[in-house]
DNA sequence: GTTAGCACTCCTTGTTACCGAGTGCTAATT
DNA sequence: AATTAGCACTCGGTAACAAGGAGTGCTAAC
């Protein structure tokens, strides 16, 4: 099954072909392309072999081929050339950066709208996992009798909150003493350790300081249970209606319907490994993205993954531009964020 | 311009059959319905003068009749009898409040949800006016040397939170003492009236206590200053796919990019009055909204208007089971919401 | 091994015919 | 005078058919 290099150049010709028009490509068409000094017979002989071996496909018996999912994992395994960006491109990217910003959601927000303005597909970015985080302060500020509001400040900037009910027998002195020993215990801890903390260091400490102990412990620990779901930003949603693969209603209807069903899109991207990931049609493992390609790449501080940001378009997708894109949104990303949070 | 008795049964069968088939309805099929008693031929003649005055068209020259916005509207004015929800309806709906919540949000979210459920139409909630609710605490936690955190509790217990840099020349104790004053003087401010409060009373103190005076107001003035934008909340985006009116890609392009411009569901929602609002069509002044209708009603703690819900469904929409849904929900919100915040 | 030539396939487009649901009008009926 | 039956007419939708075009596979010649 070792392919010929006459075979790899048809091939490479029909996706670049079928990408950039969307229609199935004839021998006739491509022996009229420069790269290829061949007759339409040649061709013809070559496709049939490329099909026998499943990289192509025919919409029906007498049309031209269409690369099939195999084929365009051959293409962008082997065949893709990465696309040198212009200078527009990487001074739009740029401007993601060109405020000064505190806040990460901000920055990641701005990243979604911009891929998907400059790709036309649907970009997906997962947001910092905030249960790395360090907790910085904790506040605990009663609203009334009966209910107090829980607030978590990391060293990042990032504020989380809980409201919670307060046990009728706890007074004011005591909550301030628990707040201390928190901050006291629980400073440096990242989010997603605190539960464990709690129950491990500062059960005991509560226990010596503490009038009604257990309840206490027992409101915080429920409290600062914390599952805290990296956010997911979306940019481009409808980007996919022009798309002509999706004229039919239907499928357009399960793609949106998916893409606006947070589980599955974690589910459809927080697997992958670091570096750019291509998961093509059916590798997607979902129905509504089988006739979609996903391309993830992550970004981190410092050697610290930290979040994905994705493209979704068809498999006809232009892989070669989209990947240059998150080549370099990954890599800035990375560093600004690296330099803002790296030492504090 | 008066309808006879008999023209009013017309107008009004025909827009609740059209409702329910989404089909041009004839005279033969409404002779055979058993509110009329007339034959197909005096109803033709009817439809003719129903037509010539606007309430009903003809999609072709030997087509059945559908009800022209101005007919909707007729319908939604004078005709509409609301509909009896049936038990199960009412316990969806009061199935939100079910569980003991804290939080504003959560609830306004499961809102979006169920209502979008309910009606098979997309739902949009415009979420509690945060700018109004008065201001608990005021905390600042500085992050490193160059940035800090601004936290905002209202009674409410929503949480605001600013990052902004801090000017080189603060040092902690200065910082200490702004948020003292800060915290007198605001407590029970609400958050719109901040800025004016900061630069009307706390400058004055900020100048007698603290050395670095302009550079501190500067800063806090600038972080204060808050837009605080109403978020929205949406159900059932896609929902609007099912509806056979949107079969057409464009239109389903243009409305669905346009639900994705939080500026413009504004526009179109906010500006209601309280009660329910009902927006046919043309009304609402957007060219996406040409086939759709916009039902708004409001949502408040004791008297004071809080935010909104709203059903947004094809012209064709069900107005009598959306209008008694959005009641209810609008009833049952504010008497949640104001037994919950009230009176502390 | 490559290519020209040709018969064949199948989609697309346009034409035509026809059916059915609906209308408007006229004349008959109540 | 109001209602209704009857009828000619209109128009969208569907099916059947033909013509054209793009493409293929195969064979034979180069």
């Amino acid at each position: 099954m070792l392919l010929t290099d006459r075979q790899l150049l048809i091939l490479q010709v029909i996706v670049d072909d079928f990408i950039r028009s969307a229609q199935p490509v004839g021998s006739r068409s491509l022996s009229k392309k420069e790269e290829i000094s061949f007759s339409s017979a040649t061709i013809r002989n070559e496709m049939a072999d490329l099909e026998e071996m499943g990289f192509i496909e025919k919409t029906h018996t007498s049309s031209g081929r269409v690369p099939s999912e195999k084929g365009y994992r051959y293409y962008v395994d082997h065949l893709l050339s990465p696309q040198v960006l212009n200078q527009q491109d990487i001074s739009i990217i740029q401007s993601i950066f060109a405020e000064k910003i505190f806040e990460f959601e901000k920055i990641i927000q701005r990243s979604a709208k911009i891929l998907s303005d400059l790709t036309n597909y649907t970009s997906i970015v997962l947001g910092p996992a905030v249960s790395i985080n360090k907790l910085k302060r904790i506040q605990i500020i009663p609203l009334n009798k009966e209910t107090a509001v829980a607030i978590f400040v990391t060293d990042t900037g990032h504020v989380e909150n809980r409201s919670f009910s307060l046990p009728p027998s706890i007074d004011i002195s005591d909550l301030e003493k628990t707040v201390n020993i928190l901050n006291d215990r629980l400073a440096g801890v990242s989010l997603e350790d605190l539960n464990d903390k709690i129950y491990k260091e500062v059960a005991v400490l509560l226990r010596q300081h503490i009038h009604n102990y257990d309840l206490m412990l027992h409101t915080i620990g429920e409290t600062f249970k914390m599952p805290i779901n990296e956010k997911l930003f979306f940019g481009g949603k409808t980007n996919m209606l022009s798309q002509p693969e999706f004229h039919d209603i239907t499928k357009i209807r399960s793609l949106l319907t998916m893409i606006d069903q947070e589980e599955w899109i974690y589910n459809l991207i927080r697997k992958n490994s670091s570096g750019i990931n291509v998961k093509i049609g059916k590798e997607n493992n979902v129905s509504a993205m089988d006739n979609c390609s996903l391309i993830t790449a992550s970004y981190s501080i410092g050697a610290e993954n930290l979040g994905t940001i994705a493209i979704l378009g068809p498999t006809r997708m232009e892989y070669s531009r989209v990947i240059s894109l998150l080549q370099l949104l990954s890599h800035d990303l990375t560093e600004v964020l690296t330099k803002l949070y790296q030492n504090n």
